[in-house]
DNA sequence: AATTATTTGTGCGTATGTATC
DNA sequence: AGATACATACGCACAAATAAT
């Protein structure tokens, strides 16, 4: 044998590399500990600690009697890769999902998921939670986003343990890690674009305030207007977060909608649970899509063309994010750290919620 | 000491006693091992045995030169519970998820999720993938449930390994296991007898044949038939199987479906991803809901008011399914074995996609 | 700063028990 | 019944880390 370390581990590390090399193949006996003795002139006492040590990691199997041997079905690996969602209601996530399963169950990894409702302490408790487990990777879809997050010390627990991190839809301000989102200030360009194009000058916006991806499409209609040459008017924009969002487009808000659209021919609607909401408050007070206001919606879910009026929207890739978002998940397991960004291209998909502008 | 149990086993149950007392808090050094063995009279050999045991499981730390300590994070408990599911673009399945994640979380435990598509080959796969996780129990919606399932052999190996096993949305045919589901007959049943009170006799009924769910709701529409003496006319009833639903339901196939619906006054639509379907078909040809056509689905997801004509519904209980589930399961997982049945009962939501038949 | 006692880690030898073939 | 192989158990010696003196 070799150099100074303790003789049961050289024969620990003899023995698994015979089973590496298949020179021991599964379900085999093993020499015996009186023959492994005598072999390597140590005691049986020194044999047996390899032994049951690797007994113990799952590597042989010992039987009174009969001898020990290479266990059939190596360790179970845990393989299971973390996933933390907002608010799950979230109409798009079941296809995110669906696209990240298809490539981890390929590859023999199970997803652990948990859901954060978007808020910072259901964040923490998932975080918690899948800190006990043994995950070999997470993907997080950021909650609340555009805000300072306060669990950043367990994300960073995460990365000193060597699980890689992989944010989805925007990482955290000011955090530097590996994130995978669309491009979601190129989607509220072109949703703006369209309309500019169809000779719209009134635009309205309908934004999320709390998450980054609300400011990054606002982004995009601010970038769309300048190019054009367009004012914005700060009345032509509302702002909304997970709080108010029940209430601001519910049936009681029906008038103050109206009252805000009043001005605009036109709008770009952050996503289509709420452009539902403004076409039937629209349609209730008789007034039609996309004659008198054209909308602009994003994510192109099922709710886009389960109106009468069909939504011209920005599709989200859905789930060919989540597939790529599986795939990066992948690469960073294996070829450990490093920060990668992945940036994913939205399209246009012109249907008739959209039409000239009149007059 | 006790009994002819090996000694070091012994020792071992004494430390674990002492631990569990309190009588070795968290963190405190356990007496050295040539206390133990004088105390007990045994050789400090086989108290290192006990201790290295214990070390193994987590209980205890050792410490060259320090001593041992009981361990302040007793070992990471695994703590999983596997969620299959269907098909995951299962609209309802957000709420279902959401329900179950609420609970779980609370206690401590976190989902492993997988989806099957609807395909047994893909159930198979996500039941080998969690049979190598260490879960301590799955809860599955089933596939296809309404044909025999090659994967029963598998289900067997979770119970024989004590791992407890929840269907929801109704078990296999022939297979005694623990179920929740809503009552699907009752669903069928309230949904028809409602178009019967507003005077239909005329009741078209479209259901899937591939899933139980399908089956119950169908003989729900039967027996609101029986019971108010009206014929079931086989011309009515029509089915779609997973495979078939984009094709029978698409833009090509509006004619045949305006002609299945032509002799109906009323029609009890499976659920809502296919009633948005029917409702654009008919809308396209010019024809009015309710008017024309009543209409009632299942289910009260998004979609039901996501159209013009806000649906008459049976609600499905989702969210509130979803902790029940998960309340079961921890059940199971605390009292051991055993069948049980959880029974939802659905409830009525009329909106404005129904109204009392004309002429 | 060096010494010493304590505690765990490594290693050998031996004996007996028990399951399997 | 006997050989073989693992399981339990005792005793001893020395190494290495730690803490207290």
């Amino acid at each position: 044998m070799e150099q100074d370390k303790p003789k049961y581990l050289q024969l620990k590390e003899y023995l698994i590399g015979l089973i590496e090399n298949n020179e021991l193949p599964r379900g085999n006996k093993i020499p015996s500990e009186n023959e492994l003795a005598e072999k390597f002139h140590i005691s049986r006492h020194t044999v047996r600690r390899a032994i049951s040590e690797l007994v113990n990691e799952g590597v042989l199997i010992t039987s009174q009697g009969k001898g020990t041997f290479v266990n059939n079905e190596p360790k179970s690996r845990q393989n299971l890769i973390g996933v933390i969602t907002t608010y799950i209601g979230d109409y798009i996530f079941p296809s995110i999902i669906r696209g990240i399963d298809q490539v981890l169950s390929e590859n023999g990894y199970s997803i652990a998921l948990g859901c954060t409702n978007n808020q910072f302490d259901k964040e923490r408790q998932c975080l918690e939670n899948f800190m006990k487990q043994d995950i070999k990777g997470l993907i997080v879809e950021t909650t609340k986003s555009a805000l300072p997050n306060p669990n950043i010390e367990l994300y960073d627990e995460f990365r000193k343990r060597n699980i890689p991190v992989l944010f989805m839809h925007g990482s955290y301000k000011g955090y530097s890690a590996s994130s995978i989102y669309e491009d979601d200030v190129e989607a509220g360009y072109i949703a703006t674009k369209h309309l500019i194009e169809l000779g719209h000058r009134k635009i309205a916006g309908i934004f999320k305030i709390d998450d980054i991806q609300g400011h990054a499409r606002f982004e995009g209609y601010c970038r769309a207007h300048r190019e054009s040459g367009i004012d914005i008017n700060d009345k032509r924009i509302m702002w909304f977060g997970t709080d108010d969002m029940l209430y601001k487009f519910g049936k009681q808000s029906g008038d103050m909608v109206i009252e805000f659209l009043e001005d605009s021919t036109s709008l770009v609607c952050y996503n289509e649970q709420i452009s539902i909401k403004v076409i039937d408050i629209i349609r209730e007070k008789g007034l039609t899509i996309p004659e008198r206001l054209s909308l602009v919606s994003f994510d192109d879910s099922e709710l886009a063309v389960a109106s009468e009026v069909k939504m011209t929207t920005v599709a989200h890739p859905k789930e060919k994010l989540g597939i790529e978002a599986a795939n990066l998940m992948l690469k960073m397991i294996k070829e450990g750290d490093g920060i990668f960004k992945v940036k994913m291209t939205p399209e246009l998909v012109v249907r008739n919620s959209t039409g000239r502008v009149n007059g």
